[in-house]
RNA sequence: CCGCCCGUAGCACAACCGGAUAGUGCAACGGCCUUCUAAGCCGUAGGUUGCAGGUUCGAAUCCUGCCGGGCGGGCCA
C-alpha cells in the first residue's frame, strides 16, 4: 500500500519536472507514513515541505501541485493539504480492506520478511558465570536477547543463539571453597569461612548434592560427584555442572534456549590466548613497560592504553574477549550482537580496539552492542534487594514465581533496553486485572471465544467465508483495527533495524485496546446479519493472528481461553 | 576529574531516529453487564518534555553549556 502510493507520489514528481513546474532534482524517494491521528487520513507524506526550498514554492502551494499530478488510480479516495504542507491520504474502503486477506493468507508468517535471507548472525546473551542463580538482570538480557533473536529470524536472518561463561576463572574457586565449606559444616559467620565466599542458600543444596553422589546433566555437560570433600578440583567441576544446569531450568522455565555455550577456558586451551597476543605483537601494537605488555589501545579510541600481561604473567581479562571475538569473525559471523548489561560498557572499547589492533580487516562497529541498563524491583511500595536463596539479589526464578513467566518476560522486554527498569510487583501480581499483558491475551482469548460461538451457530461461519463481504466493514472502530493491522509489518522491520523489542510490546497493547473498543461497541456475532458476522470474523480472525505473531515474538504465550 | 545511559502527567513508561493538537497503563473522578468473556468499554481531569541558549518551515528528538540521577573508569573480573 505504501510502496504503492510512493509510486503514485513518484508519477507526479516527473510529471511536474517535465512541465517545468519542478527543477530537475537528484532523486528523492517520498517518505510516507502512517499518521497518528485519523482526522490525517490513513497515510501522509511531508513530501511538499522537504522540497519546497528547492522548488523556490510554499509548501502548501507546492503540496496542490504535487496532488493534481497524481494520476487516475483506485486506491485513494481524496487527498487534502493539510499543515505546514502534509498530504493526507484517505484511503477508499475496498483498498483498506485488503489486508485481511493478505493476514489469512500468510497465517504465522505474516509480518515475516526476508531482509536478512541468507545472511549469519549471532547473538550472545544472558553469559552468566555458573557461581549462582541468575538474576533480574541476566533475566532482561535473556528477555530482550531472546526477543532480538526470534525478531531476526523473523526477517530471515539466519541466527545463532549463544551463551559465553567462564568455568575456570577465580570466582569459580571461590565458589568451591564455598561448597567445600558448607560439605563441612561450616556457615559464612565461622572463622574458617572462605574469603569472598559466596553465602547463598544455595551452596548448601550444591554441597548436599556433591557429598550425596548426585549426577546432574545441564545444557553443555554433565557429571557425577566423586563426594570426596577434599578434592577441591572435583567439587569444582561438579558445582559448575549443577549451577549451569539450575540455570538451564531457570531459562526454560522462561521460554529461552541457546544454540551454543562457548567457555573461556577452551580459549587457554586451544591457544587462542596466546595466538591473540601474539598476533598483537607482531602487528606492532604492543609494547613493554614496567615489566608488563601493553596494547595500545589509545590509537584505537581508548583514552588510555590497557595492559595484556602483567607482570606475573598472566593475561587481563579483556584479552580473552578479545581472542573470543576474533574466534566469532572467524567463524563466519558478518554480523554479532552482544546482549549484556550497562555496567561492562567499558569493555566494548577494549574488544573493539584489540579487535582493530589484529589488523584483520574487521569493521570498526563490529561487534554490535545492546546494553540493558539496571533493574530494580519493587514490592509492597519498597525496592527488594534480596532473595532467600541467593542471598544478595533477586532471582529470575523469584520473578516467574512472583507473577509468572509471561508477565516476567512481557516486562522485562516492554521498555526500552537504555532506559533504567522499575519492576512492579505490585502492579505484574496484585493488580492482575489491570496489568497489561492479560490485557492483551484476554483480546487473543475472547477472539477465539468469538470463533467458538460462531462455529457453534453455524459450522460454515469460518473467518475466510468472511473474506467475500469485507464491504461490510465500515465502522470507525473497525477502520482503526484495520490500519493497525496494515502497520504490523513496518513495526516487525523498525523493532528489527533499531534492535528494540519493546516497540513490538506497545504495539500489541494499542492492538488490544482497538480490539476491545471495537468488541464492545459492535455485536460480532449476530444470527440475523449473517454478511456483516462473517465480515467482523475474518477481521477478528486477523487481529487474533497478528497478536499471536506479536506476542511470539516476546515469548509470551497466546492462550485460547482465560 | 573523564566516559556511557537517563531526565516527558502524582507513579511507571511510549513517541515510527526532525513532523501536525506529546501518547499508553496505573492512581483519581463519573458512567456502561437480562446480550458473543466487565481480566472489558466510554467519558472527565492531569504537561513550560530538568534549566538556558543555538540550528530551521518545524525540536521531547540534533548541537553547546549547566543541574540532577544511575553505571563505569585499576597490572580486579
Amino acid at each position: 500500500m505504501k510502496e504503492a502510493l510512493i509510486s503514485l507520489l513518484e508519477q507526479s514528481l516527473s510529471a511536474l519536472e517535465a512541465s517545468g513546474t519542478l527543477p530537475q532534482a537528484p532523486e528523492v524517494t517520498p517518505q510516507v507514513d502512517h499518521t497518528r491521528d485519523a482526522s490525517h487520513g490513513d497515510l501522509a507524506t511531508n513530501l511538499a515541505m522537504v522540497l519546497a526550498k528547492r522548488a523556490g514554492m510554499a509548501p502548501r502551494a507546492l503540496a496542490e501541485a504535487i496532488v493534481s499530478g497524481i494520476p487516475e488510480n483506485t486506491l485513494i479516495a481524496r487527498a487534502e493539504i493539510a499543515g505546514p504542507g502534509f498530504i493526507n491520504f484517505f484511503l477508499n474502503q475496498a483498498s483498506q480492506v485488503e489486508i485481511i486477506g493478505k493476514v489469512l493468507a500468510a497465517g504465522p508468517a505474516f509480518g515475516t520478511s526476508r531482509a536478512g535471507a541468507g545472511r549469519k548472525v549471532q547473538v550472545e546473551f544472558v553469559s552468566a558465570n555458573p557461581t549462582g542463580p541468575l538474576h533480574v538482570g541476566h533475566g532482561r538480557g535473556a528477555a530482550i536477547g531472546d526477543s532480538l533473536c526470534r525478531l531476526l529470524t523473523a526477517t530471515g536472518w539466519d541466527v545463532q543463539r549463544e551463551f559465553y561463561y567462564n568455568d575456570a576463572g577465580q570466582q569459580i574457586n571461590n565458589l568451591a571453597l564455598s561448597v567445600q565449606a558448607r560439605a563441612r559444616g561450616l556457615g559464612p559467620d565461622d572463622e574458617t569461612w572462605p574469603t569472598d565466599g559466596y553465602r547463598g542458600t544455595y551452596i548448601i543444596d550444591l554441597a548436599t548434592a556433591y557429598v550425596a553422589g548426585a549426577t546432574v546433566a545441564a545444557a553443555d555437560r554433565s557429571i557425577t560427584a566423586l563426594g570426596d570433600i577434599d578434592n577441591l578440583e572435583a567439587i569444582r567441576d561438579f558445582s559448575v555442572a549443577w549451577l549451569r544446569r539450575e540455570q538451564d531450568l531457570d531459562l526454560k522455565a522462561f521460554g529461552v534456549t541457546f544454540d551454543n555455550y562457548f567457555l573461556e577456558s577452551s580459549l587457554y586451551e586451544s591457544g587462542a590466548v596466546e595466538r591473540t597476543v601474539a598476533t598483537l605483537e607482531q602487528a606492532g601494537h604492543s609494547y613493554e613497560q614496567d615489566g608488563a605488555l601493553w596494547l595500545r589501545t589509545s590509537d584505537f579510541g581508548d583514552d588510555k592504553d590497557r595492559v595484556m600481561r602483567k607482570k606475573e604473567g598472566h593475561y587481563t581479562y579483556f584479552v580473552p574477549d578479545v581472542a573470543y571475538h576474533l574466534d566469532k569473525w572467524q567463524r563466519g559471523y558478518e554480523r554479532v550482537i552482544n546482549e549484556q548489561g550497562a555496567d561492562h560498557h567499558s569493555t566494548i572499547t577494549r574488544v573493539r580496539a584489540g579487535l582493530q589492533g589484529l589488523d584483520q580487516g574487521i569493521p570498526e562497529g563490529w561487534p554490535e552492542y545492546v546494553l540493558h541498563q539496571m533493574v530494580t524491583v519493587m514490592r509492597d511500595g519498597e525496592e527488594v534487594k534480596l532473595s532467600k536463596r541467593a542471598g544478595s539479589y533477586v532471582t529470575l526464578r523469584d520473578l516467574i514465581d512472583w507473577v509468572g513467566k509471561d508477565a516476567t518476560r512481557f516486562f522485562l522486554a516492554a521498555r526500552s533496553a537504555s532506559s533504567q527498569l522499575t519492576f512492579d510487583v505490585d502492579l505484574a501480581l496484585a493488580q492482575s486485572n489491570e496489568n497489561p499483558v492479560f490485557y492483551i491475551q484476554y483480546a487473543h482469548a475472547r477472539i477465539c471465544s468469538v470463533k467458538r460461538k460462531a462455529q457453534a451457530h453455524d459450522a460454515n461461519w469460518t473467518p475466510q467465508s468472511g473474506l467475500e463481504h469485507l464491504d461490510q466493514l465500515v465502522e470507525p472502530e473497525a477502520i482503526a483495527l484495520l490500519l493497525l493491522l496494515a502497520k504490523y509489518p513496518e513495526v516487525i522491520e523498525g523493532a528489527t533495524r533499531q534492535l528494540e523489542p519493546h516497540g513490538v510490546a506497545n504495539y500489541l497493547r494499542e492492538l488490544a485496546a482497538a480490539f476491545h473498543g471495537f468488541y464492545n461497541a459492535h455485536k460480532m456475532v449476530d444470527e440475523s446479519q449473517p454478511d456483516q458476522s462473517l465480515a467482523r470474523l475474518a477481521l477478528a480472525e486477523a487481529t487474533r493472528q497478528v497478536i499471536a505473531n506479536g506476542l511470539e515474538l516476546l515469548g509470551v504465550s497466546a492462550p485460547e481461553s482465560m
